[in-house]
DNA sequence: TTATCTTACGAGAACCGTAATGATG
DNA sequence: CATCATTACGGTTCTCGTAAGATAA
């Protein structure tokens, strides 16, 4: 199970066919079928069927084995070139939307005057990117957030051997249109929305799935799904009735027509968290550390 | 970065010799000195230092990446055999130690009455030897337990994909020796002990690292390490008076000079879980089911 | 010297591309 | 028949073992 017959097996599944796959790898058809070829001998097992081409059930949980090892493998390497290569003066910073607070960006600029010549870039993507991303190598500090219960890391997957270090963590508000009925309650449950339409807005909002994990039900149904990374798209779409969102509070400020009523149940933060792989340099740790914040117990 | 690269280099630091390792895998000297000179050509860096032979700080770091990766390969591989082979009439079944239950046994028993011809291993291990050996696919099925909040799931390292089913919760209670000034107590809170002298029977009672996690201090300091997995050796250890133990109060049934005082705080459960791949097949599936308890909300 | 790692070198295997063959819609 | 996967074949590269060389205890 050769690292490179697993990328070309991932590389057809995703294409779908051998010829595209192996155009996207630099290989001839032949290669990649070659490849598929030995990895279905050597388990034997028809991982795919042709025509048209797709995973076979023994494909489907090679398939979810191969993407993970792949990416650990890439961490690997770029964990150890991390340690040998010389601590570069650069400072690459991704981040999800919501964590992009004044208080990152004061910390970061703390960070450059203490060291004047750091090369800084940043990034805002989705969380699955920005984990990856840390998990690669790519970036050398990485700041996620998500719903937890209080003083809870957050569960991220994949996240394997990174340090988290907690950097704030918020109340949780549900964003409702001004005329909405409930809109002038002073906190909601859960309990009181699970006949409401939702907003599912995974990178810029409270990811459903997550409160059905917290709540413990399936109650919050989305009945829309928002995929960019604009806060302020999200707000907008909630005041005009699209449906609601869990977020915190201060994404509203200043968006008229949206009131953000306290999330009082299930018990859930907004939680940050700034990710980063073994000694990402005195840079990365100094800011980790400046915007680390003392959980409170 | 070849799998065959990472698993000589794991076996050279392990053996802290070319010549160990080599023997151990099937190679020669030479083969295993040209594999780790590939492995550092490829990254750029030395991985060990030799006379004596050792990691480097960049080795370090890809040792600790290298072990994981194996085994997920392992993992993989195991994966897709279990859907391709023909599900074997064949049961394996390992379980730590605190597992072993007359529960388990009768489903165990039940599943051998519906299934006549159902062959079944059972092993008693250790917990990180019960993980791994369900995610290589040695077992079909893992009883692991350990120490958690309330209906939380156990923190499992490298349990990757593995599925969790809640077996069990039980409550917690102080082992302490009949003449202990603390025995007569209804209840005990972990602060009450910060003094005390505690045994590290990571195996056979909660481990002292995950009461520290719980209890967000270092307090629990072990002054005696028991590594076996008989029980009945450690209450005895406690009964003696060479430190105390936390564990579920029903392994002290019938021994004497032992007391169980259950703890009130922190609120933690012993918890027991089974742990199998996708699919494990019938006979692990309805053996799982069978332990399946409902989580009290 | 002795145990041990490294280097040189050659036989065999593995790998990928070209090109011919086969299968499917 | 056109598209796409498979198979046959050959040159190149890799890999490992043998054996000789280097190096520290």
């Amino acid at each position: 199970m050769d690292p490179h017959l697993l990328r070309t097996f991932v590389a057809v599944v995703r294409h779908g066919s051998f010829s595209a796959a192996a155009r996207q790898l630099g290989y001839t058809q032949s290669a990649v079928s070659q490849h598929i070829a030995a990895l279905e001998t050597d388990l034997g097992t028809t991982l795919l069927h042709r025509r048209p081409v797709g995973p076979t059930k023994a494909g489907d949980r090679l398939l979810e084995h191969a993407a993970p090892l792949l990416l650990r493998l890439d961490a690997a390497r770029a964990d150890v070139l991390r340690v040998a290569g010389t601590p570069p003066g650069r400072l690459e910073l991704a981040m999800t939307p919501l964590a992009a607070t004044p208080r990152v960006a004061e910390a970061l600029a703390g960070a450059r005057r203490s060291a004047p010549g750091l090369q800084v870039g940043v990034r805002v993507e989705g969380r699955q990117a920005v984990v990856t991303g840390v998990v690669a190598g790519e970036y050398t500090l990485g700041l996620v957030e998500g719903v937890a219960a209080p003083s809870d890391p957050l569960r991220l997957s994949e996240a394997g051997n990174l340090t988290h270090v907690a950097v704030a963590e918020e109340p949780l508000a549900v964003l409702l249109p001004d005329d909405h009925p409930l809109a002038r309650r002073a906190g909601l449950r859960l309990g009181d929305l699970v006949d409401a339409r939702w907003i599912d807005a995974p990178d810029v909002a409270a990811p459903l799935p997550d409160l059905r994990a917290a709540a413990q039900s399936d109650a919050p149904r989305p009945s829309l799904r928002y995929d960019g990374t604009d806060v302020t798209a999200l707000v907008t779409l909630v005041a005009a009735g699209h449906g609601l969102a869990i977020a915190p509070r201060r994404v509203t400020a200043g968006v008229p027509g949206v009131r953000a009523v306290p999330l009082t149940l299930p018990r859930l933060v907004h939680r940050t968290e700034a990710l980063h792989g073994h000694d990402p340099g005195p840079a990365a740790a100094a800011l980790a550390a400046a915007l680390a914040f003392q959980a409170r117990p």
